[in-house]
DNA sequence: TAGACCATGTAAAGAGTTACATGATTGT
DNA sequence: ACAATCATGTAACTCTTTACATGGTCTA
């Protein structure tokens, strides 16, 4: 029996619990807009073009399809292989792209970075500046490669013009652009401060 | 007793589970280098300037301190306040200083993002151009909003030259260098994006 | 012959969120 | 009268990662 009223009220969890969030599945449900893909193909996909702006690994996405499936947002079907192991592949029902076009237009949460990076360099007034340099150049590398990778994929688009591309090739081109206009702010943060610092190393600061 | 090898060979968790990540940590010695906090402090710091690249809430604040003080990288101390509640607040030791320099020049991992709104956009080709932009201007004021505050506090170092400001200042004023050229990337980027948009609610693709 | 790729999972643990609890003070 | 701020937590749950498991094919 709940304890009278008076103190508190009850707040009673209308939904499900996580209404807002479950983007790991609209992620999913997006990328098979573009035909069907098994789980093997989805965490591929994570790890190269969707990767700048979601991830997750085989051990996430398996389960997901399967519950995305039980609820009728997907539909699955097995395809024999030869050479190579047997796969299950998905497509969106029609529910599941209703659902995806609705969330669509929903308004997200301001995104809220977790970047392991910039902790680090919080602290960088506690080492060397030439440490600091170091790590932030080992850094750096790593962006530029990922930039090489992003403007190898840019390169396909070559020719389109955004503005008249079928619909499916217009959020690929535009979160594309994001990830490439992201990388670049980065280097070019990177390089100011990369001369701060090598400016530090020749006339310290007063303690 | 542990199978028979052969089939496989055991892998012995080497370090205590995670030696890299464990970013929390180490957000809240940068946040307690600066000065003793309170964990109610500290909660405030993520939700304003350090949120940029690190956040977290109170219930995992709290707990953290606690093992923080545990393992003897920060020192506790009770404060009696008057007119409120009393408060124990947090100074970093001479070994969490030693292992907060130690990390900071750690390899980062490449920083994978999840952003929510590039998921939607993602999928943008399912919508009516015109929903599209409502959607995504809406995200722009937020990140307007974020600019502005990011701006004030950057007019806290106004006249500081960070080549000379003392280490303190150094990582604070970086991250937060980073923190507005990410917000002017995406602006720049949002902008583009709404011409893309807005030109193919006049001239519509072929489907 | 060693490693990478294809393909799909289970089990356990760690990280993070939501909801709830308490209670004084200050502002509207 | 209501909300916000200060201050610190517990409990339950979800989300995500790490480690492990299997086994064929293809490449250096």
């Amino acid at each position: 029996m709940p304890p009278a009223p008076g103190k508190f009220r009850w707040r009673i969890p209308a939904t499900p619990a996580k209404l807002a969030e479950m983007s790991l599945r609209f992620a999913i449900l997006g990328l098979l807009t573009a035909g069907e893909l098994s789980g093997y193909e989805i965490t591929r996909r994570f790890e190269q073009s969707v990767g700048y702006f979601w991830h997750a690994r085989a051990q996430q996405i398996y389960p997901e399809l399967a519950r995305l499936e039980s609820e009728g947002l997907v539909a699955g079907r097995a395809v024999q292989q030869t050479g190579r192991p047997d796969k299950r592949v998905y497509t969106v029902t029609a529910r599941g792209l209703a659902e995806l076009a609705d969330w669509v237009v929903t308004p997200s949460p301001l995104t809220l970075t977790k970047d392991e990076f910039l902790v680090k360099v919080w602290s960088y007034g506690l080492v060397e500046p030439e440490r600091a340099i170091e790590a932030l150049t080992a850094h750096r590398r790593q962006q530029e490669e990922r930039l090489a990778a992003y403007r190898a994929i840019e390169a396909a688009f070559e020719g389109a013009d955004p503005v008249t591309v079928p619909p499916a090739f217009l959020g690929p081109y535009l979160t594309l652009r994001a990830g490439i206009q992201f990388i670049e702010a980065f280097l070019a943060w990177a390089v100011e401060a990369e001369r701060i610092l090598r400016a530090r190393t020749e006339s310290p600061p007063a303690p």
